[in-house]
DNA sequence: GCTATATTGGAACGATCATTCTATAATCTG
DNA sequence: CAGATTATAGAATGATCGTTCCAATATAGC
């Protein structure tokens, strides 16, 4: 009986995202995305309460689709210590995008003092990056692939904090180049 | 002849910083900073032409006192593989204070794709983080206080990039317990 | 103590924001 | 084709924003 939706509904997340990502939260105006995705005002509050709801739908996006990629070039590569040199390579392999940064890094800052939701999110989301570096660095250290008196799990936690980094640098334009030299650096216990 | 100005300009400076450093540069409003300064919205405007000045002087009023009393730290002590470690444990020792984050983090972060300028001035300060762990670094190594294989100036760039994802994890509310381990095994290459 | 001068307090302005409302349009069921 | 129902377009609303304005105020030099 309805009138049928003329917008498709992961095109609108898939573009909210991409301007949150982008410019921030409060940057973004309900405007920015009536213009970018070109679904009206009105449509776009039907589908969600209010902006906040539709950023936390935007992230969650994001970790079910960018997030989850890059967790599985960490799993599924072989061997481990491969993967694990894969996983942040991709992260640096490309130019344009890596401008940007990542978008739980971005949430990170700007809402991890002022919204508790916002920021158990975004630290679930690097506590399993971290789990998932440490299943890898442990398989790289049962194979003999890791320095013997680097400890997994420590590890995976030092690196979680460097891919963060990664990310603030890549946003403000640090050349790629030198974090390539940083992640070498960082990556030199595997071998 | 002039009616004497009643706030103090320096008192006025820290407190913005403080604002802009808790709760970023579009959440803060200047009725914000009228509320917690005290100072009244005229003479914020006789003192700065506008909000993004007065935000720049924040920053490089934080780059001249946080981030030198930091770098004092890295600089002043000896021998230089002490030095880096109370660097990191100085960041890591203040539990209330680190939920904040660092205001030059932030700043990359929210100004890194839309404000050339501060993307500059966030680079700039990050270099001379930088340079100034490369100087400690090989002295360090020249010290035999680093692992033979280690390259100081790659080290350097590892660890300028880990330290701006312990502000981040910091500011979403990674306990420094975790944050420290991961400095632990950041800095284990240093003896 | 008067005058010149810069500061202060707070009202005022125009722009922009998130959100809501109203009217119209498009489809499916019967 | 009629009517129920939801989507759409865009105007309207009220709050908040950065910034400006104006009148009142406080001092230093005369």
């Amino acid at each position: 009986m309805p009138r049928p939706r003329i917008y498709d509904q992961t095109q609108l997340l898939e573009s909210a995202m991409d301007h949150f990502w982008k410019h921030g939260y409060e940057k973004t105006s309900i405007g920015d995305l009536v213009a970018e995705t070109g679904v009206n005002r009105a449509s776009l509050y039907a589908a969600y309460p209010d902006k906040r709801k539709l950023f936390l739908a935007a992230v969650t996006h994001y970790l079910t689709t960018r997030t989850r990629e890059n967790l599985k070039t960490l799993q599924q590569h072989e061997p481990a210590a491969e993967a694990i040199r894969q996983f942040f390579g991709d992260i640096l392999s490309q130019p344009g995008k890596s401008r940007r940064g990542c978008l739980v890094t971005n949430s990170a800052v700007e809402f991890g003092v002022s919204d508790d939701e916002v920021a158990r999110l975004v630290r679930n989301a690097m506590t399993r990056v971290e789990k998932a570096l440490a299943v890898r660095l442990q398989e790289a250290a049962d194979a003999g692939g890791l320095q013997p008196d680097v400890q997994p799990a420590q590890y995976a936690r030092q690196l979680t904090v460097f891919l963060q980094g990664l990310r603030v640098m890549s946003r403000v334009g640090v050349p790629l180049k030198s974090l390539r030299e940083a992640t070498a650096s960082a990556l030199s216990a595997l071998r």
